[in-house]
DNA sequence: CTCTCTGCAAATGTTTTGCAGACCA
DNA sequence: TGGTCTGCAAAACATTTGCAGAGAG
C-alpha cells in the first residue's frame, strides 16, 4: 500500500508530479482553516517550488485536468478569475468569495439545492451541474474598510462612485 | 433628443461605436426570443461587421467595459467560457446554460434570493453580488440526444464514461 | 520494452494597453 | 481647441499543444 487509491482507481500512473500535487491538495484539506483549499495552477506551481520540486506549469495544468476528470479534484471558476481547484472530499457545497481579500468560504443550503432542481425541471433542463457564488466583503474586510474609510465615506465620497476607477467584481488575482 | 439617455447619464461621449453597440444590445432585447441577449466582444464585433461597420475589437472591449461600469450592460461569465454581456433592462435574474448548444435561459426565484441574503448575513458577509448558473441539457438537446444515441447508450456505452474523452462543463465556444 | 509522462517552447484565445491621430462638445 | 475616443499593433495572461526524451509498470 504505497500508491494512493485515488491514483490507482483513475488508471493514471504514479509519477512524482502527480503524487506531490495530490498530496498538496490533501494536506490543504486537513491543515488549512479555510481558503487554502482552493488553488490555481500557478498556486500549485509555487507551492511545489517552495518544497524544492520544480514541475513544469504545463504538467501541472495537465495533471489538474486529469484529476478533475477523474473526480479527484473539482474545478471552480469564480467570476472573471482564473480556475481554481479543490479536493473532492467534502460534501457538495457552494462558495462565498470576498472581493477584497479573496477569501473563500463554503456553504451548503438544502433549500437552494432543492429549488434548483425544481427550476431545472420546470425549464425542461436535464440538470448536470450548477455553480453558485456569492460575492461580497468578508467579516474581516468589512471591519477593516469601516475603520479605514468610515469617516471619508460619509463626508467626501460621491454617492455614485466615479466611473473612472474600474471596480472588479473579483480582484484580478490573489497571488 | 438624439442621444440615448444611457449615454448622457454615463458621461460618455456619443460616438458611433458606442451608439451602435448600445443599439445592438437594445435590439437584441426586444427582437430576440432568447439567447441572443448575451453577446461576447467578438459577437458584437461580428454583428457590427454584418452591418458594414468595422469597429476595432479593442474599442469594443473598452466600450463594453465602460457600459458595464455604467450599469448599462451586465457582464456575465459562464464557467470557463469567455465573458458575455447583456443589457441591464429586465429584472435581476440567474441563468440556465445548455452545455450542448449554448442556449441561455433566464430565471428568477425569490426563495433562492432570500436564502442567499440570509446565508451571507450568517457568514458575516456584506453581500455585493452573486451569480448562479445551472448547467445541463436544454429541452431540445435532451430530445436530440435521446433520438441519436438512445439505443447506443443502453447497449454499448460503459457506465463510467472513458477518462480519455475530456468533457467540458461548458462548450469551448459558441460562435 | 512499451506506452505513458514530462519539460520545454511555441501556439492559442481572450482581454488589455500604449500611442498617435481622429473626433466630440 | 482640449480632452476624449479610436484603431492598430503589441503586450499580457491563462491555458493548451507538439515533440523529443525520461520514466513507470
Amino acid at each position: 500500500m504505497e500508491i494512493p487509491k485515488e491514483l490507482r482507481e483513475s488508471g493514471l500512473k504514479a509519477t512524482l508530479p502527480r503524487l506531490k500535487i495530490l498530496e498538496l491538495f490533501q494536506r490543504a484539506e486537513h491543515s488549512a482553516p479555510n481558503g487554502v483549499r482552493h488553488m490555481s495552477a500557478d498556486d500549485v506551481y509555487r507551492h511545489l517550488l517552495k518544497e524544492n520540486l520544480e514541475v513544469g506549469l504545463a504538467t501541472i495544468y495537465r495533471v489538474l485536468m486529469q484529476f478533475a476528470e477523474a473526480k479527484i479534484l473539482l474545478r471552480r471558476q469564480f467570476d472573471g478569475d482564473r480556475a481554481v481547484f479543490e479536493i473532492n472530499a467534502s460534501e457538495h457545497h457552494d462558495h462565498m468569495v470576498c472581493v477584497s481579500c479573496g477569501k473563500v468560504e463554503e456553504f451548503f443550503d438544502k433549500a437552494i439545492e432543492e429549488r434548483q432542481m425544481l427550476l431545472a425541471k420546470q425549464h425542461g433542463f436535464s440538470l448536470r451541474d450548477h455553480s453558485l457564488s456569492i460575492y461580497g466583503l468578508c467579516k474581516g474586510c468589512v471591519k477593516r474598510d469601516r475603520a479605514t474609510f468610515g469617516a471619508a465615506i460619509q463626508s467626501t465620497m460621491p454617492l455614485q462612485p466615479a466611473l473612472s476607477s474600474p471596480t472588479r467584481l473579483v480582484p484580478k488575482s490573489h497571488k
